[in-house]
Formats: structure tokens, sequence, C-alpha cells
DNA sequence: CGACTGACCAAAAATAAAATTTAGTCAATT
DNA sequence: AATTGACTAAATTTTATTTTTGGTCAGTCG
């Protein structure tokens, strides 16, 4: 049995994506990459876009998978978030990937690329907002609007680990979830 | 006495740099808003750079002199920054100016516009630092690094002043004033 | 035979050249 | 002496040209 052509074009797509951002990666330089002809690849996708598409979905699903672990369990909003936070900074793969192609959008304005960061966004503000909107059932969080706190919270994210870096040394993971919870959790809780 | 001429174009210029932005402001423009010839702008003002300096340090002088009066009122933190916001929210024009300026940034990155964002954020990134110094001293708020809960509730303010508005309807004042309250307040404080 | 390749082409992007706009000047005017 | 607006050099925008890149397909190879 031959090697899994595909399995190696991902590969290879997914780092120079996460690398160079969707622009920058060129389907020679995939083909290069993966160690296969540029025909190849088009075997498996139709497009350069449906290529980043693949790779998108399987971020989302990653994300997706981590978020509905985190909702199932048996815990408080505040320890969820926590946890949250902990999965996505911890496991930087996907987080890169978002982390440079909001960078894209901020320096060339890639429209793949924003939708790229639209897509994950969403999904993150989604699943945000209805944890909120169920804490707030429980009792647990003061009544509010979940868009606009879960919004507060992904700009809080966003903040401290991109924008901040603009102008100073890179936080570290813990100080980013210290400070996270120490405006989040008593501020939001009742 | 002839009329003041120099307040006459700080007026016009003030108009225009909200309305259009650094870069689309011609001088041209300016002196035609201000009812001069343009060769009188270049009487007060040596360049359209310097123009702009003047406006930004006005607009700055208000904004410290608004901040320290503020700062010297006898209240705890989080009535000052709410006083501060509602400063801010109220009394629009610097804050759209701010805003005008922060858009170009972002959308064209004049660097100019950038400057003078960046130097009317510095301002208000000291201000709230020291404030939340002087607030842990007095036990008012919890230890962190004030540096990064400064910039978070500014990052807060900007996410819900100018971000939130780029996918939906903007927010009325007082929303805006109780969603930053109710993540810093209780959120910061002991 | 069929998975795979890389030279090839049209379309998009980058670069260069031409045309337009604008910051700043200064001789003329009031 | 203060003010003006036609004028110029420099910067910006628009257009033309060159280069790069996404996508194809006739041909190679196992």
């Amino acid at each position: 049995m031959s090697i899994d052509r595909k399995a190696l074009i991902l590969q290879a797509a997914t780092k120079s994506f996460v690398q160079f951002g969707y622009k920058a990666t060129t389907m020679d330089q995939v083909s290069k990459i993966a160690n296969v002809g540029k025909g190849t690849i088009y075997t498996f996708f139709k497009t350069k876009e449906e290529l980043f598409e693949e790779i998108l979905d399987k971020a989302s699903q990653e994300l997706t998978s981590v978020m509905n672990r985190l909702a199932a369990e048996d815990n408080t909003f505040i320890q969820k978030l926590f946890n949250l936070l902990d999965s996505i900074l911890e496991f930087r793969s996907d987080h890169e990937l978002f982390v440079k192609l909001a960078q894209e959008v901020r320096d060339i304005g890639t429209v793949q690329a924003l939708e790229g960061v639209k897509r994950m966004e969403e999904y993150a503000l989604d699943f945000l907002r209805r944890q909120i909107e169920q804490a707030m059932e429980r009792g647990e969080v003061k009544p509010c609007d979940a868009s606009v706190a879960a919004f507060m919270i992904f700009r809080l994210y966003l903040a401290l680990t991109t924008e901040w870096n603009k102008e100073h040394e890179p936080l570290d993971k813990n100080r980013i979830k210290e400070h996270m919870i120490l405006f989040i959790s008593n501020g939001i809780l009742v």
C-alpha cells in the first residue's frame, strides 16, 4: 500500500498556513513540503480554498469537541471557563492558526483569512453565549446581555494573547489565565 | 479688531479631522471651511502635522483635566471609573476624534493617525494604571499587575465602543456603562 | 491501467510608469 | 503688515506592464 498522500498534504498545508498564513501559502510550496506533485493535491481538493476549508473544519471540530466535553462536565461556569482557557492555551495548534489568521487579516486583510477568523470566532462566541445563558438560569451569573458578555470575554482573551504583544513582552499562560479569571469570576458571578 | 483666524482654523481643522480623519483632511478643505486663504494657515502652523499636533494637544489636555478632576474627588476607585466613563461617553468630542483616528489606523494605517491614537491611549492607560495602583494600596482592588489590568479595562472600552459595531447595532451609552461596571467592579474589587 | 507528475496557461498579484492631487511657498493685493 | 490663491515639487492615485500563482492535463511510471 502506498503512503497516505492526503494526510501528507493536509499536514503540509496546515504547517504552512500556521507559519505563513493563507495568502503567503502557495500550492507549489505545499506540494514541495508534502513531497507530492502539485497535481496530486487537486485529486483530493478542488481548490486552495477547499483545502483551507478542510483544515478549518478540522480545527473547528477539535474546538467544538473540547468545548462540548467541558460543557458536559458538572462544573461551575467559571470552572468550565477556566478549563477552556487551559485547553486553548496549553494545546496551542488551533490557537496558533487562529492567531496567524487574525494577524493576516489585520496586516493585509485577506478575505479567506477573515472568513476563517470569523468562523472560529463565531463558534467560540456561540459557545460562550450558551454557557452564560445556562449559568444565568442556574443563578450563577448576574442578569446581563449574554451576547455582549460573551463578546467581552472573547475580546479580553484576544487583548491578552495578541494585542498586548504589540507593545510589550508576551504574557505567559498563567498570567493570562489569572487576569482573565480576576476580571470575569467575581465580576460576573453573583 | 479682526476676527481670530487661528481659532477659526483650529475649529475647522478639528471638525474635518473628526469627520474625515487625518489623511482625508486637506489643507485646501480646512481653509475653505475656515473661510481663510490657505497661506493664512501657514502663518499659525508650520505644517499639517503641527496643526494636527496642536489639536491632539488640546484633546489630551482636556482628557487630562477631566481625569485629574475625577482623581482628586474623594470617591472609590469604581466610582471614579464610572464618572470617567460618563464624561467620555457623554461629552463625545474627544472620544469621537479618537474613534475616527482608530478607524483610520485600522482601515488605511495612516502613521499620523496611529501616533495620535497611541498618544491618547498612553494618557488613558497611564491614568488608569496610577488609579489602580493607588486603589490597590488602599486595599480597594485585589493585588494584580496594574499595567495589565489598565490595559484590559481600556480594551473592554474599545471593544464595546468600536469593535462591537462592526457586526452589530451600536450599544447605547448606558448599556456600555452597565457592562463595563459589571465586569470590572466586583471582579476587580476585594 | 490508473495514480501521479510537472510543464503549461489564464488570471491574479506585484511592480513600474503616467497622471492626478496635495502640502507648502511667495509675489501680488488689500 | 496681514492675507491671499496661483504655483511647484512631492506624494498619491490610476493605469500599463511584468511577474507570480492557482489550476489543468498530456504524458510518465509503477
